[in-house]
DNA sequence: GTGAAAGCGCTAACAG
DNA sequence: CTGTTAGCGCTTTCAC
């Protein structure tokens, strides 16, 4: 492994001279610098990122940590934050925590030793508060998709309560009565979207049914539990909202299960559009996240605050868009 | 922050004996190990990763280099990597490459300069051969997905030309004559998937339509547009048969914009069980790969190897299965 | 069984 | 403008 005092030596220099080069530093005359650069190609030298991270103390990486790899959502956003941080010099770890709070500080704890230079994350509701106690502040961080309050971090949010609201009303307003809410438990998405969904229900005076809105863990088996369940009461509903696409895909499942037809006999509507959501028959009628604009966004603030950290922290709010398809039945008016 | 010399003053010994103390190393006495433990833990002391990795030159880190987060075969793959590696130890860092060389390429030299533990991999077919020209197979890797050959690494895949082979006579065997086939064209995985569908169709004496044999990159815009042009041609097929999961959602999409009906007008099989595969109407006939088993071996053989390096590489097949859902037609009989 | 000391490969004062 | 030097925090001989 050819090292930067072989570059030296070969190119009649100092370590420092080499480090300057290789750094871009001032104060090298260009024919040395060039020099330098032939040698460095000759060799095909690449600094040692470790040696260099020990030493200086700062890297180019910074971390996305996701709860669920298999949700879209996410996905979508680790693309833009890859996209994001590969044009301003960065490379990103990803890693994938399952909701799991005890998962999340493992992670935690293994970026700081690593060294890291920043964290864009989505905390569970309890990690929210590991945050404060435990001394992770000292990395920047950005929070996406969840809601945090009295923490010195930036925060790229959507409006929740107002886009379940939306669709909520979107589906009082053409007829249904009996609706129907399964959310996440895990995070403050689920509990602002509930939150939303009640308060449209209000707003045009229908009583909420507690046995038709239910907290749960926000994957595929247990949406396909909860409806299986809700089914099965004399209580059925006549329209079922979701909190994202993985619930969605459960409660899809279960309605089939339950050979009941989409709008007929149930209508449905969820957050998060998806390529399969627009291929099923009916489509799904949802509300679109701006999830590129999010990842991207919180790559960007994250590597400004990095570069500047005394920087004052911000949130972000963006905004979502309803996309009516036939799911909810509202296209046959 | 904390480091080893104030735990070592701290407990009243040196820094090696802290040293050997948390790497578990023997001849220290059980009363001066009990002192350290206790002074690390009250002083919340953590190594420092960086400092270990450069000092030891080895790190427990390894990476997974996938081509696509959209991918459901990759998520699963993800997700079984991760478990395996921290059930070993190990943490795992993911990379995207969007099937790009070039990013591919880039990410290796990153890998390699940040001094990872392992690799592992599913290469373009460009790809395997930077890996042989580059010094890049010092690092232990193990390939999966693809098939390699003459290439000092292990391999986990499978039987990609019998698998298609399989699905192709089925389509075949219930009645179906013009039967198209899309495949990626950026892996060796779409080669040998074409070439079992080929010889699927030889071995029945259907003589293969060239138009209707599409190679394609493997993105659902991808499988839209091939099948949107192949309907417009007077060929029309009576089947056809993707590659993966995101052509299959790009054909399907292309079926409906065009109005058809599955199996009606036209039959549909692809590679990949997804959720939604078996949430659209009708369901999928699909070949299913053991993704998760893939994962874990994959993890498995790649932490054998970075602990002995000089274990004689392997290659493991696993087996895939055939699910006959309606979208074939074949249910009718 | 334990400590002293020499680096891992690099950067950043400080001289010159 | 460039070289010398002193570490970053840790592990690992080599003595004792």
């Amino acid at each position: 492994m050819v090292k930067i005092k072989d570059v030296a030596d070969a190119a009649g220099v100092s370590t420092a001279t080499v480090s300057r080069v290789l750094a871009d530093k001032p104060h090298v005359r260009p024919e040395v610098k060039k020099r330098v650069m032939e040698v460095v190609e000759s060799l095909g030298y690449r600094p040692n990122r470790v040696a260099q991270n020990l030493r200086s103390n700062s890297s180019k990486i910074i971390a996305l940590i996701i709860s669920d790899i298999e949700n879209p959502f996410f996905q979508r956003v680790s693309r833009a934050v890859d996209d994001a941080a590969h044009e301003l010099g960065y490379s990103v770890l990803l890693y994938n925590t399952d909701e799991n709070p005890e998962k999340e500080k493992i992670c935690l704890n293994f970026l700081r030793d690593e060294n890291v230079a920043g964290v864009i994350l989505s905390p569970t509701r309890q990690a929210i508060n590991n945050l404060a106690d435990t001394s992770f502040l000292d990395m920047p961080m950005v929070i996406i998709d969840r809601h945090v309050s009295d923490l010195d971090v930036d925060n790229v949010v959507i409006d929740n309560v107002k886009s379940a609201h939306t669709i909520t009303s979107h589906l009082i307003e053409h007829g249904y009565k009996r609706i129907a809410g399964i959310f996440g438990i895990g995070s403050t998405t689920g509990r602002e979207r509930r939150e939303g969904f009640v308060r449209a229900l209000k707003d045009h005076d229908i009583k909420p049914i507690p046995d038709l809105i239910k907290y749960t863990n926000a994957r595929e088996e247990d949406g396909f539990n909860t409806a299986m369940k809700m089914f099965q009461t004399q209580e059925r509903p006549d329209a079922i909202f979701t909190s994202n696409s993985l619930l969605a895909a459960g409660v899809l499942l279960a309605i089939r299960e339950n050979t009941m037809t989409i709008p007929g006999d149930i209508a449905f509507a969820s957050f998060d559009d998806t390529t399969w959501g627009k291929l099923l028959d009916p489509a799904l009628t949802v509300i679109e996240q701006p999830t590129y604009e999010i990842g991207r966004t919180a790559a960007e603030m994250l590597i400004k605050r990095i570069q500047d950290p005394k920087r004052s922290n911000r949130e972000v709010v963006l905004n979502t868009k309803l996309i009516i398809r036939q799911s909810c039945g509202c296209l046959e008016d």
